[in-house]
DNA sequence: CATGAATGAGGTTTCATTCAT
DNA sequence: TATGAATGAAACCTCATTCAT
């Protein structure tokens, strides 16, 4: 984890004296203020409870910390870091059909990042994304453009395999990318999405989505052409 | 100093000082509080900004709402709650299939809602309901009950007029709810959602999704039952 | 009740024009400003709300007086004016003993002045004279200076006839004095001076004080002189 | 720019930036507060005055005090209400006559609190009661309660022993209560109560007052028995 | 390194006062 | 004259940030 290179800049030369948890403290309060940020909003939480939440003084963070928004941008960059090299590795290598690979790929989404912690930061960018141009635009650097990336990847191989119909790329990412946002947003803006969110199982909602995208939700399994409905707009 | 000579420019012509509008005041308000909400988020616009954003001063707009949070519910109310009875009433109308009315719905939603500033609530609520819960349940009360509500009517409908697959409502809607919620942030949350927003072409993006939903992405339109998925999660 | 002379100091050659009701304005608002001044303080008094009770708009208020400590102003001066010549008059005329007279003079001082309104000025006066020394000033020279000397008067007049000890005038005026004052708070103050001051029956109060000061309320009746105890300080 | 150089005169020598005082400020500020709401009044002090009177800035005073009222409500407990208990058990020790305790007990109380800055809460309930309904409950219980009830004590005390007449208490506490709080009163609103509050020496004022109260003002020590009068109202 | 007392800019809200009608 | 919509100074309070210890 090399975080240390994200806020010592000025001081890089000073010597390492005492080393007791200071490695961690940076840790400790990125995690903290990504559950408060997450939780409460960026301007609804005070840095005294980040703090409070990391076991240490309000001095301490700003000791780590040039600002709260410096803070913010950290606590983006450290829960964002490239998973996304490992991923593409893991579903170049697999060998199941496109329909086998979406499912897949949804469910291990929801299981390695959507259930995670590091899911709220999704909705955080989403509420900070206009006072943070800088911090969005790493973001979208770093997580959008890869994550479509490899989706078109996912869905390239579909079409090139014959298993997905002639796509419209730039379109039909967000067939997969918007159940997984909504699912997400679900999570933590609980209400403003849907009813009851504690009474949304993720698997059964990414079950449901799943089998809509990939075979429709209408019954017209024959002859009716899908392409149809496109003139009808 | 009046700020209002920062902001209107309409009215430059007239020696705007001490205007008697009390009819049109709440409305030029609350259009400037939308804009300003939706532009840097709730808790970021300072009362004075809608106040001169509208042309008036600070203390003109604690005359006609009572507090920032009374002016928030106010827009909600004036933007969104009293239009669903209308939609639902035209859609019990409605008497195409299920293609063409959800074609019709998801449409006729953008057109009157998504392009919108309307709109922007959406994002907005997402991103401060958990520090105005009461806001937020009004919010959940006023809209997204009854857009759920309406949507699984149509879904109903489909169903007993066999067009559609017997579907679980409580998850179906979902997948007419999140491309529309998805459009919507993609367009108010530049950057975290669609790498190059002003490109997504909004008609084109709703058509691709209806086809998916409809139809499915799969080619396999043949014997491959689309429950069979479903097992393999 | 030559009240315009109380305000309207610029335009006094204005022609009088329409009257309707105009000469009881400027009353009305002093009524309603009493009232209000006397139960909530000057400062938690808003001129708003001394309009409404007095029936006018805002707007009208200002017309009248030129500001709300020039209203305060006014609510004192109308208030006080000049009862005392009356009472001189009335208690020259007084016929009985020192006890018939300061029983008859306290009683009809609780009656005239101490049951009225006009026993709020004095709250009122202590309430705001630190922040208006000028009608302070103008107070003290129209209310208490002849209010003491009247009672002195009295007192002098007891002491000539022999009823009452030779008493240090510039002191015992506040045997008198005292008692009344602390009715009146206790009265407008409730709460700060009395537990309960509904159920201070001001007569018995005044006849209770009266007893004391007149008699003692010691049972050594006998040869204990009362200047005994002034020795003991 | 630090407001305390304003108002600082006795560290004048020292760089007074940023000192750690944490165990002296409440008590500062607590001083300043007295002087300044007794001075101008609860509403109209500032709580920015307080603060620079006690040598810190705005945000320090509420670092101490969660809001100006909380503040106000300290200021009384510091100065009355703990004191009460021991005054008690210093009268429950008092062997004298009623004569002697009264004129113990009075010039004791001033000594006390009417000659030092203390008594200015009295003049301050007085005037903010009305407004802080809380604050004058408290007062009432912490302060007047007690207070009275110590007074009917010693009437008690003095009719069980035969050396006060046969008192309805209810009332007669009134007869040492007035003249104390009118002297307090004298002393902190000037003008309105006394002509020249400079010039009133307060234990002669004592002297007098308890002179009065015990044996009366008038000549007629003889067989004219007190009850008489109260006929005559 | 760590602390937490101290700071003060900045935000919401109130209300005396003005002035166009 | 009378109105009441509009104004904006000022007050309370918060909290990011600093700095003496």
């Amino acid at each position: 984890m090399p975080l240390s290179k994200l806020f010592c800049k000025q001081d890089a030369s000073v010597a390492v004296k005492r080393e007791r948890r200071k490695e961690a403290r940076p840790g400790e309060l990125l995690d903290a203020a990504l559950d408060l940020f997450v939780e409460k909003g960026f301007a609804a939480t005070r840095a005294e409870e980040v703090a409070a939440r990391a076991g240490v003084s309000k001095g301490t963070l700003f000791l780590y910390f040039q600002s709260k928004e410096e803070l913010l941008k950290a606590v983006v960059r450290e829960n964002i870091s490239g998973r996304f090299k490992e991923w593409n590795d893991e579903f170049l290598k697999f060998e199941g059909n496109s329909t086998e690979m979406l499912t897949y790929c949804m469910n291990i989404w929801w299981d390695r990042v959507g259930a995670t912690k590091a899911s709220g930061i999704t909705k955080l960018m989403m509420s900070e994304a206009k006072n943070f141009p800088e911090i969005a635009a790493f973001y979208q650097q770093e997580v959008i453009a890869p994550g479509q990336a490899l989706i078109r990847r996912i869905l390239q191989r579909g079409i090139d395999r014959g298993e997905l119909r002639a796509l419209d790329l730039d379109y039909a990412v967000y067939t997969i990318v918007a159940p997984m946002m909504f699912l997400i947003l679900a999570k933590h803006s609980a209400g403003v999405c849907v009813i009851n969110a504690a009474d949304l199982d993720p698997k059964k909602y990414i079950a449901t989505q799943l089998s809509a995208i990939l075979h429709g939700l209408s019954t017209a399994a024959d002859g009716s052409s899908p392409d149809k409905e496109k003139k009808s707009t």
